[in-house]
DNA sequence: AACTATTTATAAGA
DNA sequence: TTCTTATAAATAGTT
């Protein structure tokens, strides 16, 4: 969709990859929201660049919920592995998830050594599936942690800004009414007597000396 | 795109809601994975039906998509190699591999369900390290694979080649003798006497025939 | 599932 | 980066 047809292969140029990439992923973003809205349906997207940074968009307010969801089907499958018929009917819909032990077993292959040369190439195809898929799910996790963080140093700035509000406000009640009290004390200065010579007294400790 | 503008918010046709959402879902897909080979990046994509159904994308490495063509020529040829030295050099190599233990220790706890709650974040980072290695090393030994089943299929074919040619040979050695053979029964015939009718004989089986 | 009129995305250039 | 614009690509409504 531009000035020229392209290649589906990696753009060499790095600056124009670069360009590339920021359009392209903000015009998935925006499919996403798109999908999203138009046919009422959670949406999550996971962008990670080569430099490892994330780029994300989420169909709800946060990742959070919909990578909860992402998960239950995980945790689903991963306990269901006594329901033999579950789990196979789950990893036939899902061709790229494997189970725990089937997974296990692989890995323990491929790292063994020795055994890793005997593994059939079919087999490290398959096992490059699963890698990727735990991969994947490894970093969604990653990523929700990461949130969370965030979402509870949010909470905590909440809090500690509410609890500056509510000192502030004190404050300013305790200067209103040191005002109140100076009022009282100019407008006895005026009428009344100066036999107490009030401005001669040591000054009062203020609010306002107390806040430095 | 379309005959008409839509507006950005859910179709409430039950029908079209659900043709759009076949139509964009794997328009969303296709773009996710153009901007993975595009641009070199690992993209992920999630979405969750109403109904709760879960579809997804995952992107792999693109060497993999281009060999996947490949892969149904070799499956049937799916050798294993018995040279154990060269294993054991290329994990000596890749030094980041975890021992089969940990690494068995940390994909049971990411997939057991309760104990993925558990995990730290600084885990999950180690964890996806872990598994970013091992599938760099099944990725290069799946394509150490297909490129020795490449050369197997050369050999054999050069093989083939070579018994093929032999037999060619033989049988061109066959046609020059059966030639000389000729000759001389006409020659025969020229000059000689023709009391043996060598003509009204019952046709030679020919190399010719034989061949067919 | 196809078709096609339109809209939308985007590649290249500024 | 951002804008512009020519063109490729996606897709809404239709068959």
């Amino acid at each position: 969709m531009g000035r020229k047809k392209v290649e589906l292969k990696r753009i060499e140029n790095k600056s124009s990859r670069q360009v590339t990439f920021s359009k392209r992923r903000n015009g998935l973003f925006k499919k996403a929201r798109e999908l999203s809205v138009l046919c009422d349906v959670q949406v999550a997207v996971l962008v990670f660049s080569s430099s490892g940074k994330l780029y994300e968009f989420s169909s709800v307010g946060s990742i959070t919920s919909i990578l909860k969801h992402y998960m239950s089907h995980f945790k689903k499958m991963a306990t269901s592995s006594k329901d033999v018929n579950h789990a196979k009917a789950y990893c036939d819909k899902h061709a790229n998830l494997k189970s725990l032990p089937e997974l296990q077993l692989m890995v323990e292959r491929i790292l063994e050594g020795p055994y890793a040369m005997e593994l059939a190439l079919s087999n490290l195809v398959e096992l490059e599936k699963q890698l990727q898929a735990t991969l994947t799910y490894v970093r969604a996790r990653k990523i929700q942690m990461m949130l969370e963080s965030v979402k509870s140093l949010h909470d905590q700035q909440e809090k500690m800004l509410k609890e500056e509000n509510q000192l502030l406000e004190k404050q300013e009640k305790m200067l209103k009414e040191e005002n109140q009290l100076l009022e009282k004390q100019i407008e006895a200065m005026k009428n009344g007597t100066d036999s107490d010579h009030p401005l001669c007294h040591p000054p009062q400790q203020t609010t306002l000396s107390l806040l430095k």
